[in-house]
DNA sequence: CCGGATGTGTCAGTGACTGTCAATCATTGC
DNA sequence: GCAATGATTGACAGTCACTGACACATCCGG
């Protein structure tokens, strides 16, 4: 069985437990127990137990980075910064991948611990996607203005996305605010 | 002695052993030897060893949202914004201080477990702000916008603040970040 | 059949953190 | 002055995430 493969299986787990205990209450040997292994096994699978709920906001940052390398050259960056998001919207188009993420999300939040670890994921997919926009903007621009920028952006779909607004009109809202925050300068 | 003269004591004394080995390889044991307590005291002195460190924000906070929440009340809510960080500007200011502080951000960026509870307090400091925020403006204002727009802040400071920019700059080039993000729509 | 590469379990250890208990000390009421 | 009370502390044991070391199995090309 290929490493994916069994990391999914033991996210599949960890994840059911996590939504049915908590994930403070959850231990690794008891995860590791679901899917038949050993503790020390499971460390080799993911490098810590916040790793588990995570691991697919790695993918998404490759995503979201090659989505913005891809926009046409002339595009003003903001609106490349929004076109990129699109694969987060159509997640939450899709009921199915919505309300797993929601559970995720309920799981972060429910504790400190893994909310942080989530936040400095975020941090690096800021990253990620200020040196896409460098690469598309040039050396030209001021890498300070576009770390703020990509930061900016980043606020208002963390804002949109936030339980307050409700699922369905999450793509209208992201809109809206990136509409009211967009930037006087951009062209 | 007062509560918060111990937490002082630990954490000067713990912010030394720091600077000198590192977080992750100084052990609570060493700072509560290094002032003469019990483990056990340690931990009822601070709620874990990240707050060693992070302490110093709460207040920060607080600040914050007190000049925000005192700024006049037609100003447009990017400038109360900007003035609302002045004493984060100040602080760069003054040399003891911002080496202190220079010393204080070594240390968090030289720890990824320390890192992700800082960005955690910062998300709550912006909540604290968003708040404020809401108040001056009141409830007519979509609530996720004024989120967006505290995050927004947050990036250019946040972008401001890295090293790459040289710590004479700072006031500048915050200003100059904040000149470049500023909302189209902003009155 | 043998070589190493790869995956696994076991075990021992570290370090952050928590609960508990008993001793100490200052405060308060009598 | 003294006893009851409450707050502060140290000592100790325990949990849990995580790591390093080693032994063992399997598998695969030569």
């Amino acid at each position: 069985m290929s490493r994916r493969a069994v990391q999914s299986r033991i996210a599949r787990a960890a994840e059911e437990l996590f939504v049915d205990k908590g994930f403070e209450e959850t231990t690794v040997d008891e995860i590791a127990a679901a899917v038949g292994m050993s503790q020390r096994s499971f460390f080799r699978y993911f490098s810590s137990k916040d790793e588990v709920v995570l691991d697919s906001l790695e993918r998404l940052g490759e995503d979201l980075a090659a989505r913005l390398a891809a926009r046409p050259a002339g595009e003003p960056e903001w609106d490349s910064l929004r076109r990129a998001f699109d694969p987060v919207v159509e997640r939450f188009g899709d009921p199915v991948s919505r309300d797993h993420d929601a559970a995720i999300q309920r799981i972060i939040d429910g504790s400190p611990r893994l909310l942080a670890s989530y936040l400095c994921r975020l941090e690096l997919l800021q990253r990620m996607l200020t040196d896409a926009l460098t690469k598309r903007v040039g050396d030209d621009a001021d890498p300070v203005v576009l770390r703020a920028m990509v930061g900016g952006a980043f606020a208002c779909l963390h804002a949109a996305a936030f339980p307050s607004c409700d699922p369905d009109e999450f793509a209208p809202c992201l809109d809206r605010t990136m509409a009211a925050l967009r930037p006087a300068g951009a062209r």
